[in-house]
Formats: C-alpha cells, sequence, structure tokens
DNA sequence: TTTATTTCAGAATTAATTTCTGTACAAAGG
DNA sequence: CCTTTGTACAGAAATTAATTCTGAAATAAA
C-alpha cells in the first residue's frame, strides 16, 4: 500500500472491475504507453497485490440459486477439534466462504445450492456428518442486493 | 445448465480457477484445438453463463483486513423505505455485499474495513445516517477459513 | 553539477486471439 | 438407402495483443 502510487491504484481498480481490457486500452486511460503498465501489472502480481485472475459465472443460469449462510456452534473447542472442523470444511464445494467469528457462534458458512431440498441434503447428509457440531441456524437468504469482489481505494 | 455439456463445464471450471490460461493451453488439457474452446467460451459469455473477468486482490496487502457481518432491522418496512435503503447501502464502497434475509434481522452487510478505527467511523459516520435502520448487531470476524468465488458442479 | 536510478516511449519480437475454409459425423426427411 | 442439414471440429491464415529490448527523459542522490 505504501509502495503503490496513484498509477497503481488506476491499474488494480481497472482490474478489478474488468481484467480483459488490453494493456494498450489500459495504458490510453492512464494517458501512458503499454511499456509501464505492463512492467506495473507484473510488478503487482509478482509482489503480491494481485492474487489471482478469475471468471465469475452466474449462479441463477448454473443451478446455484440458493444462498443460506449457517452458523455453527462446536461441542468442544480443544485445539485439534477446530482443526478437524476445518479441514472438513474446505473439503465441502458447496460452502463457498467459512469464517471463524465473534459472538454466539464459532463459524459462519456461506452456502450455495440450487434449492431447499438440496440444502436439507446437504446438512443431513453432509454438514451433520462433520464431528462435534453442537447446534447449527440457518439464515435464509432472500434477496442478493449487492455482491462485489472490489476493494475500494 | 441443460445447454451445457461435459466439455463447457470443464471450461468453465477452468476459467474459474484462473482465467489467464490460454485457449492452446486449455484446448490441450481437453485433447482438442483452439477454434472449438474459442467457440464455446464465447458462447458461454455471450449466453450469459461468464458473468465478468476479474482480478482478486490482497485485502492485507491493501489494508483491508477487518471483516465484519453487520445484522441491520429497519424501522418501517413500507415499499419505498425498503428501496431508499438499498440505494443507499449500494452507494458505500465498504460493503462488499449486502443481502434481504429470513430471521431476526432484514438485511445482512459484508464490510470490509481497515481496523476497528475505521469500523467505528463506518458505522457512526456512513451507515448510522441511512435513514429508517432500527437497530444493527455486528458480528466480528476473527479468521477467515475459506473463501472461494467458485461455483461446484 | 554530476551520477545513479527510475520511469517511460517507441520499435521489434513473440505469442496469443480471432477468422476462415473445409472435413467428418450425426440426425432428419424423402 | 440416399440425401440434406446442422453441428463440431482441425488446421491454416490473419489480426491483435503481450512481451522484450534499447535508449531517452526526468528525478533523486552525491
Amino acid at each position: 500500500m505504501e509502495n503503490l502510487d496513484n498509477t497503481d491504484l488506476r491499474i488494480l481498480k481497472q482490474l478489478q472491475a474488468d481484467s480483459t481490457i488490453s494493456i494498450k486500452e489500459l495504458a490510453a486511460k492512464l494517458f501512458l504507453t503499454a511499456t509501464p503498465v505492463y512492467e506495473r501489472i507484473k510488478r503487482l502480481e509478482r509482489e503480491g497485490y494481485i492474487t489471482k485472475y478469475v471468471a465469475l459465472l452466474n449462479k441463477e443460469k448454473l443451478n446455484r440459486s440458493m444462498i443460506v449462510f449457517c452458523n455453527v456452534r462446536l461441542k468442544e473447542h480443544a485445539k485439534n477439534v477446530g482443526a478437524n472442523f476445518v479441514k472438513d470444511i474446505v473439503a465441502l464445494p458447496e460452502i463457498i466462504e467459512c469464517y471463524n467469528i465473534a459472538g454466539d457462534y464459532d463459524f459462519m458458512l456461506k452456502i450455495l445450492v440450487a434449492d431447499m431440498a438440496s440444502y436439507q441434503d446437504f446438512v443431513m447428509n453432509k454438514l451433520s456428518t462433520i464431528e462435534n457440531i453442537g447446534n447449527t441456524q440457518s439464515v435464509f437468504v432472500m434477496g442478493e442486493i449487492k455482491h462485489s469482489t472490489e476493494l475500494s481505494f
């Protein structure tokens, strides 16, 4: 952050919004030629500011329209118990995100499934089989108002 | 989903994980030449299966290390009240995600800030100024266990 | 002022994407 | 059974983009 000037930030902003822009086009926006923009991007990648480039897909068209946040409380809180839980969580592809949280519950999971039947199946046959889960609370999403992958600066 | 064969799904899977792969390289993985892979990708884009291509950035390096989920209850639930709330939410860049949820609260926000001081500032000077917010509950993230942008299939 | 150092422009090269042409194969209709 | 139509593909050609190289301009340090 300290090593980044305004040009770097503008490059990051653009690539976050749309990474298909050509270097030439991006250079034009910044009133530069391709070389410095190319070198800056490579530096931002090398130094870890840019983690990866990905395609974002349409959930609805790919039959993953249902979002559920599932709060989980563990039975025991021993060191290796948490570690095992984490290992199991990471292996389940329906779980898109998992956070260790402060408050009434230990973890919050964001789960993506096709519909309520799939969610039931997920909870019954996958989540419940994980060791050491005390109780869970499902919060169903009725509407996605905003969903960005962009950091602001 | 119905229009997609196994080759399409493998293409989507790859581009979700890393969109910088060249068409030639991807074609080799699928035992095809560049042409059919190119045409399939263009079709997946055209038909809306692929929404966009983006760069994912490193939160920590860009000084957005703190994640907070903020549950919000509205005072009134009239039609236009919700609409105004949504408009205000979308305008705040700290709010990365916003869901209309079932349960005790009306909305859940995912907020990204630098630290606790920034969060306080955000709540005091930005969130609290939004009309019609009844009460809020902040759930602080202690650790991010998993965070994927990939749909599984 | 002199000397490094950094940042950049422009040309040259290399590699990618995109377009084009024609072949092979499968399904549909006579 | 043969013909027609459509789809999916390979391979070559054309176009455009990424990458490398050289040197000039600007900035900071000595």
